[in-house]
DNA sequence: CTAAAGCCTGGAGTACACTCCAAGGTCAAG
DNA sequence: CTTGACCTTGGAGTGTACTCCAGGCTTTAG
């Protein structure tokens, strides 16, 4: 598979394909052209590195992750650790929007949940009926 | 109120503060001296906008809210239409967490959940015993 | 009065993740 | 045998969001 073909296949760009390989992310065996030549796999290994990156993980620590499995001496063990570590990530981070959306729901039920001035701490001093013109926010 | 004890109270560093200066997100009245002044509303503001960072908003759309904001013919109806699109972006992100979370937990119901070679697509061949030996991912 | 802490500006530097470009090699179709 | 699509490299440029620094003024504590 040559790197057009993986970039279509996986939706990432032939670009970014050479900048992960740099990055040490995905590795590609040449033709006798020096062509890059993927085996199909490439495909799934960039949808976990397209979900690891919407969790938040930079490419670095995608990087030493896949390092870590490559090496990892019960490979199995290996990737059930790195899944459940995910789970959790995730799983914190689904708390963490719950409680925002229940604040934005509780906000949206009063009249003024925050307030601002029309432009914070410009000179708007044209009196107090201006003053009084606040932004509920 | 000036810089550093904005800071401290929000928890962004001063150079931040001067850096949202410069985008437009948050305007300072000065003093005498030169020193920035800002109201006592500053700390909700910015709290607001490490929210909406949290979001996924840049700060470039950050500003341009609170610009529309600022600017809209009724700021309660503009407040809460944007609360409401903040909520709906929530929304959507706790579904695909969701969705993440329970591909995730059926793949640690599984043995194998993707395939990827000890180091993809690099001249490891060495032989069928070790072809055999894939990675479980 | 001095020292330290705090503020100012402009500009440079950093990290991340691309994205684009030039100059050139390869290959299949017409 | 040329055209066009595809590939190669190295290197430069982009956008985002800071972060740091130099050089200099202001304020506060002792």
């Amino acid at each position: 598979m040559r790197i057009g073909e993986l970039a279509s296949a996986s939706g990432i760009s032939r670009d970014s394909l050479r900048f992960y390989e740099r990055a040490g992310l995905l590795k590609a065996r040449r033709q006798q052209n020096g062509y890059r030549d993927y085996p199909a796999e490439a495909v799934q290994l960039l949808l976990y590195i397209k979900t690891a990156q919407k969790l938040g993980f930079s490419l670095a620590e995608i990087g030493t992750n896949l390092a870590r499995l490559r090496t990892a001496p019960d490979q199995d063990a290996a990737v059930g650790a790195l899944l459940a570590d995910k789970l959790q990530v995730v799983e914190q981070r689904l708390d963490e929007l719950t409680a925002l959306r229940n604040e934005l729901r509780n906000r949206l039920g009063q009249t003024c949940p925050l307030r601002l001035q029309p432009s914070v701490g410009v000179e708007t001093r044209t009196g107090p009926e201006r003053a009084a013109r606040r932004l509920d926010f």
